[in-house]
DNA sequence: ATGTACTGTTAAGGCTTTGCTAAGGATCGA
DNA sequence: TCGATCCTTAGCAAAGCCTTAACAGTACAT
């Protein structure tokens, strides 16, 4: 899919990210140190840089610039908590987004496809994948183990917009105001009647589900089955 | 709290919506041409935008398009008085809200609180982490030692909020104002219940308890285990 | 030691939210 | 204009959650 450079000081986190993105299907290499990154960056042209600023041998910020001295490579800067200030500088610096660790894998898959599809290795509107169901917005179809789904457009709708957000807890308010267009009317209650279809169409239903999960009292998630 | 970007060309409306903002604890960026707005919309990835429709330089529902194309982040559009059909417009091109100028100080603050709101049902970011205690607000998800907890919606919002002031000694009071959004009425009763449930899908009891501490005559603190 | 105030726990009932079906109406293409 | 598809609304059933209440236990002061 996309080659990508982990440069993390911290082993669980290295390993933790580079198993998440390889399973995404990314070509992933990891450093330990900035020179051994930066080395890694010069000899792969990666498509993605991840980087700690808070590596040990070298300030992160510099070894940033001397990213952005040869290459233009999209870089995602991650931060401890509290070192928020950091990440408007990296910004300034030439980073592209940025995590504040401890981060989650949904969030950083997140970031890796944003980042990715603005840097457009990966066309706006490239296949969304999710376990065996594949989302794939130019084509304005969805297919669940190879087999084609037939959605109508809102459902398409509905389920891509899910599935860019991976993971989250998006309200009904929120899909009537992004998927249907509509901040302000609109009942909650056609989202639910769509939801219904979807999870038909999806082979599941609210009780046993695999990818749609309602969560009670604020909204609907799309996950990666266990 | 939130970075907010505002494109303006008035200067006077510049600045005091800025002043406004900033005071309010956002990170607030400005930008009084389109070309430069959306430099920093796409380099900053903030969390809000503030457009003013009437631009010199550029149409600005042309902008808003091209920001649309890009991103997925909450755009207030700003329009003087008698430009109203514009607002249909900006509507149906992805815009969350709207203001007519001269708007006050308090309509600006609503409008961004409302949409902030609106756009994430977590505001603040990434998972809190404490101890083997993993807080997801995106995922709307808690896990203990990797094993996902079962919590209602008031378990979880309770769980979050003691996350967030972790150490920290919160009164039932303040739950109940907090969490509960009843700043008066309420039984504090109320959250002892919730906390014995709490307590329970954590693994602990009020007098063998890892996380859950409380403190007698006073409150509860959430701390990370010795 | 004992009473008092505070905290912990459990159970039950009512209420809210969600799931789903069906019908009517809108929209789009032919 | 006709037909097919799709969207919305209405309404009922079911599930899950929150609160209240009642009682038990615990620490603290006198």
């Amino acid at each position: 899919m996309a080659a990508v450079v982990i440069i993390e000081d911290e082993q669980r986190i290295r390993e933790l990210a580079a198993k998440a993105l390889a399973a995404r299907g990314h070509e992933v290499h990891t450093s330990a140190t900035a020179m051994d990154g930066l080395q890694t960056v010069i000899g792969l042209s990666p498509d993605l840089v991840i980087l700690d600023l808070g590596l040990p041998d070298l300030d992160g910020m510099e070894l940033l610039k001397m990213i952005r001295a040869v290459s233009d490579v999209p870089v995602i800067v991650a931060t401890a908590r509290g070192e928020e200030p950091d990440i408007v500088l990296s910004l300034n610096a030439g980073a592209d987004d940025h995590l504040v660790k401890p981060f989650s894998v949904e969030q950083l898959e997140a970031r890796v496809r944003a980042v990715l599809r603005r840097a457009s290795v990966a066309p706006r509107g490239s296949p969304v994948t999710i376990g065996a169901l594949v989302i794939d917005g130019a084509a304005r179809e969805a297919s669940l183990d190879g087999e084609v789904l037939e959605l109508s457009p809102k459902e398409f709708d509905l389920l891509r917009y899910l599935a860019e957000h991976t993971g989250e807890v998006i309200t009904k308010r929120r899909l009537l105001a992004e998927v249907w267009r509509q901040p302000y009317g609109g009942s909650e209650k056609t989202v639910d009647v769509h939801l219904s279809w979807l999870r038909r169409k999806l082979g599941e239903s609210a009780a046993d589900s695999r990818y749609l999960q309602t969560v009670r009292g604020v909204g609907i998630k799309i996950v990666e089955p266990a």
